[in-house]
RNA sequence: GGGGAGGUUCCCGAGUGGUCAAAGGGAACAGACUGUAAAUCUGUCGGCGAAGCCUUCGGAGGUUCGAAUCCUCCCCUCCCCA
């Protein structure tokens, strides 16, 4: 048995705050002697089918727990995400139908093990709909009375919204409620969040009180920025690396986050040891470094983190085949092409090709895309609107600086 | 229930009878450059084989040669009063 001590060293690191020290100390003691672990919760909103690096922040912590001995109970929030999270939210989230979460959940399952331990004993998923379709309305009721309006709306973001004149539906001053509810009926011992849970968190620890139960830890961790450097990490945002990417995407978009946040993601997504990070900092400090070179290593660091250093290496020369030198990439997609109004195979208009490829979506953005000279056939630029080219050969074709595509003889549909 | 302010293209937001497919910013896309899918700069950014035409400014009608702009009704949001 690790000393409480230590424990509580390694539980600390990495973490913002803990509300409190003392009660995790106190919890860790007796769950030590009586033998009985820890609940340790996360909930997840199902509203996004990817974890992203931003996730795995959490999903490590959660494992240090699960590896001290403790159980995780992940909760995918499928009533919860009826609602929306209003967190850092200026406006009422759209409403996803039960089914879409439902198949959104799935996904999170299997996603999940990369980082955390499987072991049934020591990890347990359920969605809150368990107990919430369940949930009468003298139920619901009765949890609406465990909380004042003013309490919930001392929630910054709330605030935000009443002062800034837009709207905010009942429905979503439950979702703290809910969230506190979720940790009263697992009976959570300590809560992991990003910062911008803590109003959540907090209330589940005054809801847990009003039921009887005791309240739970609340453990801080940092927010990811994403790839644009600014905002949360976020799938709605679209500025996210999936854990479940494949290398090449995992280390492209890894290249494209602004130099600025280079040692941030050093710590946070590639989790690197203090050591390690602190000798980043003074490489970036230093101007005869490139911080392109120190992206790299990033890059391939991450990548390693979730594949291996083979692939991690496989995904750079990609990368530089690509940018540095031009080429080509490891697979080329060989898609369906449908083409509307062309005669035969050999003369098609270019424009109908590149959106018949699904390259743009409009005869308008295909000409565009051509114009500007973002378009090579076969590697030779094409800047001709008025192109024909006969497709009764495989044609390469790319668009833009990354996407490629090959069409072959068989993959094309004439229609109209 | 009464009074007031609003709903504009992916997002924010300007526009109050023609010069409006609609300013500006963001996002996105392309190009240049480079140290990279960073930064910066430039261009594009509703649809149509591009000519002109078609569809768009909460919804439905109406006025007008002409409507995002004016009128009527309806829907939705916010504020104040009750």
């Amino acid at each position: 048995m690790i000393p409480i001590s230590e424990q509580m060293d390694l539980l600390r690191a990495g973490t913002l705050e803990i509300i409190k020290e003392a009660e995790l100390e106190e919890k860790l003691a007796r769950a030590g002697k009586e033998g009985r672990p820890l609940v340790v919760k996360q909930g997840f909103d199902p509203s996004a089918p990817d974890l992203h690096l931003g996730h795995a922040i959490g999903l490590r912590k959660l494992r240090q727990f699960q590896d001290l001995g403790h159980r995780v109970v992940v909760i995918i929030g499928d009533y919860t995400g009826m609602v929306g999270d209003p967190s850092e939210r200026s406006d009422t989230r759209p409403r996803l139908t039960h089914e879409q979460v439902l198949a959104n959940a799935a996904t999170y399952n299997e996603q999940l093990r990369k980082i955390v331990d499987p072991d049934p004993a020591k990890l347990e998923v359920v969605m809150n709909g368990a107990w919430f379709s369940r949930m009468s309305f003298a139920d619901v009721m009765d949890l609406a009375g465990k909380y004042t309006v003013a309490r919930i709306l001392e929630r910054d973001d709330f605030t935000a919204r009443f002062k800034g004149e837009l709207p905010i539906s009942i429905h979503e001053l439950f979702y703290p409620l809910m969230q506190g509810y979720d940790s009263v009926e697992i009976r959570a011992d300590v809560e992991l969040g990003a910062t911008e849970q803590k109003f959540n968190c907090l209330v589940a620890r005054e809801i847990q009180k009003a039921y009887g139960v005791e309240p739970e830890v609340v453990m801080l961790l940092p927010v990811l920025e994403g790839t644009d450097g600014v905002k949360r990490m976020s799938k709605s945002t679209g500025n996210y690396i999936g854990i479940s990417e494949a290398p090449r995407e995992i280390y492209g978009k890894t290249m494209s986050v602004p130099d600025e946040i280079i040692a941030r993601y050093f710590e946070l997504a590639a989790c690197v040891s203090d050591e390690e990070a602190a000798e980043v900092r003074r490489e970036l400090a230093d101007p005869a470094v490139n911080p392109r070179d120190l992206k790299r290593r990033l890059a391939r660091a991450i990548v390693a983190l979730y594949y291996s250093e083979d692939e991690a290496r496989g995904a750079e020369e990609e990368f530089d085949r690509i940018f540095a030198k031009g080429g080509l990439p490891d697979e080329i997609p060989e898609p369906e092409v449908v083409l509307a109004g062309q005669g035969d195979l050999s003369s098609v208009w270019i424009v109908a090709v590149v959106k018949g490829a699904g390259l743009a979506a409009s005869n308008g953005e295909a000409r565009r895309l051509i114009q500007q000279g973002g378009l090579r056939v076969d590697g030779e630029v094409v800047r001709d609107v008025d192109y024909a080219l006969s497709l009764e050969e495989p044609r390469l074709i790319q668009a833009g600086k990354r996407r490629f595509v090959r069409i072959v003889p068989a993959n094309v549909r004439l229609e109209g």
